[in-house]
Formats: structure tokens, sequence, C-alpha cells
DNA sequence: TTACATGCAAACTGTTTGCAAATAT
DNA sequence: ATATTTGCAAACAGTTTGCATGTAA
């Protein structure tokens, strides 16, 4: 757990009041562990570490932390989304059966061969997941 | 364009009764050329191209299909679902700005270094997303 | 004739938004 | 004081579902 003056400093060099709202989410998201989790998921945690936040707060919070770089969104097919506390390079391990994401460090896994891009684009990122199952 | 019985044989082996609304629909998805639907692409799609079938068919169908492995479902971070009709074994540019997917050979991209699966796991498949944007 | 497929509209889920009240600076 | 943030509830988009009708085998 990070003690809440550094936490409240990440907020405010992100440009970000720091609330009380912003801070508990805060407080749950960067307590140092890399984490993946959806709104709700964030929300229920929230709210179970004595925090009040509503859900509606919890996505817009989502969406500024992300666009201030705190976060990144992990794209896994399906209906909900998930966010990544985790803004290093690095891929994913999918559990297709569970649902559940794993990180794999960026050093053990190498991409080569990227095809040329179209004229006037640049990379953005590569995301690479490997999906597992049971068998 | 394939041949009516062509698709007609597919939609058979797969177990599906090639009623008028499957034919219409893989009519468009199975012309030879590899492509990336949504549920709103195909419906609006096939309507375009004369067929009378409704949103919930084309939702039901795609799901069919993809149970079906003729179609693959890709993993792009957002609100709504797309669905590859090439089901080999290959990757995807994503232009972030434009929401456009194109296809990457797989013979050009290569991954090294997998991590070691927990144990009982097995892969899947690999997606990789090379994410674009213009600059 | 019988099991499966379709269309419609209603239901549902995750997410976004408008606005009045509350809070940070 | 003022601009930002919050919570609520309503709105919204994409998707799924129940059920009566239609169709393939």
């Amino acid at each position: 757990m990070q003690p809440d003056q550094e936490i409240t400093l990440l907020l405010q060099k992100a440009g970000l009041r720091p609330t009380a709202q912003r801070l508990a989410l805060a407080r749950v998201l960067f307590d140092g562990s890399d984490k993946h989790v959806s709104a709700e998921s964030l929300h229920e945690g929230v709210n179970a570490a004595g925090g009040r936040v509503s859900l509606a707060t919890v996505y817009n919070t989502l969406h500024q932390f992300k666009a201030a770089g705190l976060l990144r969104e992990v794209a896994i097919e399906g209906d909900r989304s998930f966010y990544d506390t985790n803004t290093s390079n690095h891929f994913h391990l999918y559990d297709v059966e569970e649902g559940t994401l794993l990180d794999v460090d960026h050093e053990q896994l190498k991409i080569s061969g990227l095809p040329a891009l179209p004229k006037g684009q640049v990379i953005d990122r590569v995301d690479v997941i490997v999906r597992v199952k049971r068998r």
C-alpha cells in the first residue's frame, strides 16, 4: 500500500484533482501489484475497501486514468472492458475458459517481421494475447 | 462469388440447415475475399444485396458460424464485436483512428520466446494486433 | 410431421450522459 | 468565488431471448 501522499502526487501530476473518490480508487488500483480490473470489479473492490464511489464515477475515473496514462485498456473479446495497471511494454496470457488475464514480460517474448506499414502510419503499440485453455 | 451449391455444402458440413437466410449471409461472407464484419455491417450488407434477414438472425448466425469454425471473432477493444472470415493463422493491423482492420499474413510475422504455460494448459491461439496510427 | 430456424419486440448488460448538489482550488 | 467533480437516474448501444409463425428434412 502506497502512502496517500504519493497517490495524491500521482493524481496531481496527471492534472487530476485529488478528490476523495479518485484517491479511494487510486489506492485500490496502485497498491504496487499489477492488476486487471473491469469497472464492475473495481467498483466492488473500492466499496469493499470502505470507499463510497458510484459506478458512474468509476467509469469516469477509469477513462481519466487511461487518458492520463495511468492505466492501459486491454482488448479482450467480450462484453466488458478491462484495464491494466501495468502500463509498461508487456503481453498477456488469457485463460479462455476462466476469463482470467496474466501478464507476460516482454523480455520473454519477441516479435519479428512486422509488416511494412501504410505510409504515414506509425506503430502505436503491439498487443499480443496468448490464449490458453485446459487440456 | 461462389456457386450456391458450394455454399450449401459448406453449411451442411457444419451441420447447419441451408436456409434462405443462412445462404444469403454466407453468400455475402464467403465470396472469396477476406472480410471483417460487425453484426450491423453484415446486416446492412446482406440487405443491400437483396437479402431479407433480421438483425436477430444475423446475431444468431454469426454465433453459429463461429461455433462451426467458419468465422473467427477478433478481439478489438470497443463496443462492438468483429468477425473475420479468414480463419487461418494470421495477425491484424488495426488503425486506431479509423477503426479499420487489415490482415497480416503470419508468414511475415514471427513470435519467439513464448512463456512457459501453467501446467495443464495449452495454447489455443495467439492473437497479435499491431495498432497503428497516423503521424 | 417434427425438429429446427426465423422475426419481432421486449428484455438485458455494460456504458454514457444531463443535471443539480457537493467539493477542490 | 469559480471551475471541477460527483451521484443519481435516465438514456443509450449492442446484444440476447421468449415465443408464435414458418420452413427443412
